[in-house]
DNA sequence: ATAATTTTAGAACATTGGTTCCACTTTTGA
DNA sequence: TCAAAAGTGGAACCAATGTTCTAAAATTAT
């Protein structure tokens, strides 16, 4: 198997085989979504990401020390992709509402067409405490990023003024909840509901 | 054990005995309550429940056929306090945004200090078929009964147009999602969490 | 081509978790 | 008071689940 840290990052200038581990590891994910949106990440057992992968569940120990790590992966890998979107809408707009929008339908869009455990990201609690701590705190870091940007728009008199970290956790609320109703075969459209989302969820804070 | 018939509902006029039996399922159930909350209803065991309400785990069989009737007793209940609700904040208030703000408060409220099993009827997955499909009904009445609320106020112009079912189900993500991230150690008051959300998510609405 | 390395899977292990058995105690009602 | 009913718990059962063992197949490098 690759070398990895026990972070789970690539030790060294990721090589061609590390790069391609990486890649499987991801596909294994990806195959595993489906399952996960289902009935949720813990309820999901080894076996059966195995064969959503078609792997052996034996072989998918190759991939993954264990269910806990492949929990961190997981989430660990959509935290990243949130916080990116973060920098990426703060770079693209200017006025508080628009970045906050930005990033809401990004975060929407990302929940119900990214298939790699965007649903996973949900169960932290399901992480054992040294894993989780590391989880916890990146989370923690996405949280006040986008907190910041809404207490600095209720000072800058962009957004009424109220309780930026209840306002923030409603708003993660109404996204992360998309995991549970979602179907893809269903109505409405990913980025209809990306749109709908963004847009009542930054009216509650006009003026 | 009391007859309950197969749908958890009291055969009869209760008689004391079975009142008092009720009783107690509902005392395990507020004994659960702290556990649930913690990891979740899936993840908790029934070894923990019955020793959170001082039973031992055969002793709690006595009340509960199975861990399954236990989750729908859980949930059942839960969505007919969430039901009544409604109808009293429909006869209370007038105004769309004031009814609505009414319930929102109202769920936030039930979803931080109600204890018993607020958090586990999050878990509708949980339970398998011929359950569940009651439980769906239910919930999708008490969905129907916000949705028409909201579609209405946008009728008569009291809300902007917008697409009410996805807007119910971003307020109820809010609400749910409370259970996750809120502790009764924490800063935050339910009351003063529940105006908050109400505003906020109300605000979204208004013209 | 062949040795070394990576990848794969069948079978079994250990633990957990829901559940049942049965006997024992407590309460109820006549 | 005493039999019937309600309530209780210790121990064990059994299926499911995370996981490991071991060895074989496929791939890569020399």
């Amino acid at each position: 198997m690759v070398p990895l840290l026990n972070d789970g990052s690539i030790v060294g200038e990721s090589s061609r085989a590390e790069r391609k581990a990486l890649e499987k590891r991801r596909a294994i994910l990806r195959a595993a979504a489906v399952a996960f949106r289902k009935h949720g990440f813990l309820a999901t057992g080894m076996r059966e990401i195995a064969s959503a992968a078609d792997l052996s569940p034996a072989n998918l120990y190759y991939y993954f020390d264990s269910k806990q790590e492949l929990l961190y992966f997981c989430q660990d890998h959509s935290l990243d992709r949130l916080l990116e979107e973060v920098t990426a809408a703060k770079e693209r707009e200017r006025r508080p509402a628009d970045v906050l929008r930005q990033i809401i339908s990004a975060h929407a869009r990302f929940m119900l067409d990214e298939l790699d455990g965007a649903s996973a990201h949900l169960e932290v609690d399901a992480l054992a405490a040294p894993l989780r701590a590391r989880i916890v705190e990146k989370r923690d870091r996405y949280e006040q990023a986008v907190r910041k940007i809404i207490s600095n728009g209720m000072k800058a008199g962009a957004f009424v003024k109220s309780d930026a970290a209840l306002i923030t956790r409603a708003i993660f609320g109404a996204l992360n909840w998309t995991a549970r109703w979602y179907r893809p075969d269903g109505p409405a459209q990913p980025s209809v509901i990306a749109e709908a989302y963004a847009e009542y969820l930054v009216r509650g804070l006009l003026k």
